[in-house]
DNA sequence: ACAGAGATTTAACATTGAGTTAATAAATTT
DNA sequence: AAATTTATTAACTCAATGTTAAATCTCTGT
């Protein structure tokens, strides 16, 4: 399910788009100023995010300067909200890292088929993409690329690395012991020795940093943030 | 879908091109000097630029000229809007790679129909062309006419090389696996040995440079620049 | 149908590095 | 402090990948 945050200071605007796009089948979530806007988008973690850029209290513009700089939001689409006649603003948007921008006032018409075409435009098609990458702490994990990323920082692991990663960080603070994560990784006819599972928490521990994973002697292992 | 770029410093006549381009089913952006026109062209890489020659920050003799210079936009049309009594620009237009210029004032008719003129003469129809084209790092992917340009140096890959660049070129970070490639590739009813890959990988990694495909060990192989 | 050229696949061998082990140190529990 | 569990390190192993050349297949023009 794709989900489109908008952040605009008029009720009317928020209520109008938003109703809209629902119909279309996207899960909105709206915000009625800019600090609100970023709370949202920091708990929901949307695949599209449409900025008014006139509001009270933080305006489009820091938004997405804040935005941008969380690689958090590295796989979020920023769109501007702009009057017709604000020119400059244009260039501002693009330049700050939006990847486009709306002119208002606009038809629900073509506000959906722009939002749609921003989909497809950014991935393959317009949802079960998002399913690949996971969010958490200051981490993305994107299983298609087979990557971790660390404050935007890229990390590459090897192959049961992340294999082990993504089985942690699936259920954070769940304890796995090392039977599960025998089981769940290396499969039931491997058989490995017993300091094996020790020596990858290690390297992923040098990897993306002693501080996600912990243990808990005596039973196993656990993803914590 | 055709995008088309227009730059010109005068909002009004950005507007009332826009508003007929789309109408007739384009895809427009638009920019108010040559700066941000160039940021927008890097960044969408239309198919058509509309230039106006006077305006600030930078003319668009300018950024034809920087355009030019650009494989990006080797598979670009760039026409410039040149006032009636300009002729001296007119020359100098198409001495700079433009491919046709259209004087001001124009009627909207004549304006959009010279558009779809250059489509047809620059290629076979007005739309569903460009998405042949990828446009990636310092690399242009024509699959029409089955051709790779690196930094606008011609590449000539044969065709399955060419099916397996494509398919890691379409998703630029996706790491596939060996067993994915065969399936989008081969297909499932034939059956090669499992060095046939490799063998491919290593001719495409020399005729485009060894740069851009990289090996997941246990994995597979992904495209990255 | 045939020759020739180029594309694709196979096969044989080389190389690499992820994964494992084993030996030792450190930490924690009893 | 003895026992148990986990951490660390470096060396080793082997499956996965890289490389090369030769064999086969597929076109294209005559």
């Amino acid at each position: 399910m794709t989900k489109i945050l908008i952040v605009d200071d008029e009720p009317d605007i928020l209520e109008f788009l938003q109703y809209n796009l629902e119909k279309e089948g996207f899960e909105v979530e709206t915000a009625i100023d800019g600090e609100e806007g970023l709370i949202k988008a920091h708990s929901k973690v949307p695949d599209i995010v449409v900025l008014d850029i006139m509001m009270p209290r933080m305006d489009g513009f820091e938004v997405c300067k804040v935005m941008r700089k969380d690689p958090k939001f590295d796989n979020t689409i920023i769109t501007f909200l702009t009057a017709k006649d604000e020119d400059f603003s244009q260039i501002a948007a693009l330049d700050l890292g939006g990847d486009d921008f709306i002119t208002k006032p606009v038809s629900p018409r073509v506000f959906t088929s722009r939002i749609k075409a921003l989909l497809r435009r950014h991935r393959g098609n317009e949802s079960n993409v998002q399913d690949q990458i996971i969010n958490i702490a200051d981490l993305v994990i994107d299983k298609e690329k087979v990557l971790v990323k660390r404050k935007g920082e890229k990390i590459e692991l090897a192959k049961k690395e992340f294999e082990l990663f993504c089985l942690l960080v699936e259920k954070p603070g769940k304890v796995y012991t090392r039977e599960e994560i025998f089981r769940k990784v290396w499969g039931t006819d491997v058989i490995v020795g017993n300091r094996t599972i020790d020596v990858h928490i290690r390297k992923l521990r040098e990897k993306v940093g002693p501080e996600y994973i912990k243990t808990i002697k005596g039973i196993g292992y656990k993803f914590e943030f």
